[in-house]
DNA sequence: CGCCCAATCTTGACGCTGTCAAGTTTCGTG
DNA sequence: CACGAAACTTGACAGCGTCAAGATTGGGCG
């Protein structure tokens, strides 16, 4: 064992955050079909089995890339928060927002957190960067009253409704029949909904 | 051209069909990671280009796959509103039990449907089937007042509300923290909504 | 100071995939 | 009956993930 555990790696200078900055671009860039351990590789410059190592396959490096996703999408859905109002609805609302502003701004990735599950193999790591998301969410929902006698009621019904809203319109299932129907806003169906301050 | 359109091909009884029959019937069994060209292929005993040349390639044949699931699903949507109290709130309800029961009871053609656009290459067959599934939704709707200025917001919301339930349900993206909370319902969220019927 | 071992990364191979070009079989029609 | 088109097969190709084996590097210990 070294007493430095993963200070100075030997040939590159920490290949493993490398490889995951590499997969993010490469979902940006060309979306997540070309998402693959040997184009990370390549744009890295290394061998094409460096990340299998590194990852213990391509489950593994995607789970990281999704993983550090999570830390992303939180850090929008704070600066949303930040910037907003301090009323609690106000709060809940600007979360909404950072949450539609980031599966709009970074589509690939979005479906790569939540709508490849059987692509991804959850670790430690994965699942607190994951529920560190969720209690961005949850906290700025505690000030709300709770909808059904289930305390997470409240949280339950915000993040469906705006995972639902932000999952069909980057599938582009919303049928643009009516005429000013291209960009519907999550600000129209959020504040009618029965949210209220807690006693 | 023929006068027999699609009536009895020349090797294979209509082997376009059973080509989407055995694919959901892999993503059943096996899910959408060994739903292949020519995995099709082989459960139907042709050889393993057959497919491409029906379907011009995977995404086309994805494509008719998922159709096949929107249809299975508008179905299934209905069949719980037919079995359901006339009153349009309960209609509602049980379009959005529908939904739920076909995202539990097909994840894998569900994921497909809705959480692989890249996948897919849609054509008008796969458009109109989808809007089909999305017209059941919108016609239940339909009696309940729009929630804001626009008519199709009830419907939005609703839609999104279930699907991103759905969605979330699936990726196991809930914590189970909470003691109780193993299996969410929506009838715990959505009886609060604020559905009203139409003056 | 020098060795040695473990971690890092490379090389080469394997089977599987989708796609394509070319050939073969089959059937409807003129 | 023969021709042509449609349906399907065959064979090949590059790209993919994975694995085994080898080369390279660098830090800790004698």
């Amino acid at each position: 064992m070294t007493k430095t555990p993963p200070r100075k790696p030997h040939h590159h200078g920490n290949l493993r955050a490398a490889l995951i900055q590499s997969g993010l671009e490469i979902l940006a860039e060309s979306g997540l079909s070309r998402l693959t351990l040997r184009a990370c590789a390549a744009r890295v410059g290394v061998s094409h089995s460096a990340p299998a190592h590194h990852f213990g396959g391509l489950p593994g490096l995607l789970t990281a890339i999704a993983g550090r996703g999570f830390e992303i999408f939180a850090d929008t859905m704070k600066a949303a928060r930040r910037a907003a109002d301090p009323a609690p609805r106000a709060q809940v609302i600007a979360i909404c927002r950072g949450y539609m502003d980031f599966a709009e701004a970074h589509p690939a990735l979005f479906t790569l957190m939540f709508n490849t599950p059987a692509r991804l193999a959850p670790n430690d790591a994965f699942i607190a960067a994951a529920d560190a998301a969720y209690d961005v969410l949850a906290e700025t929902c505690a000030p709300l009253a709770p909808v059904t006698d289930d305390p997470r009621s409240t949280e339950m019904m915000v993040w469906s409704l705006v995972h639902g809203l932000a999952s069909l319109l980057q599938g582009g299932r919303f049928k643009p029949e009516s005429d000013r129907m291209d960009m519907p806003d999550f600000e129209a169906i959020l504040p009618p909904l029965p949210l209220r301050d807690a006693p």
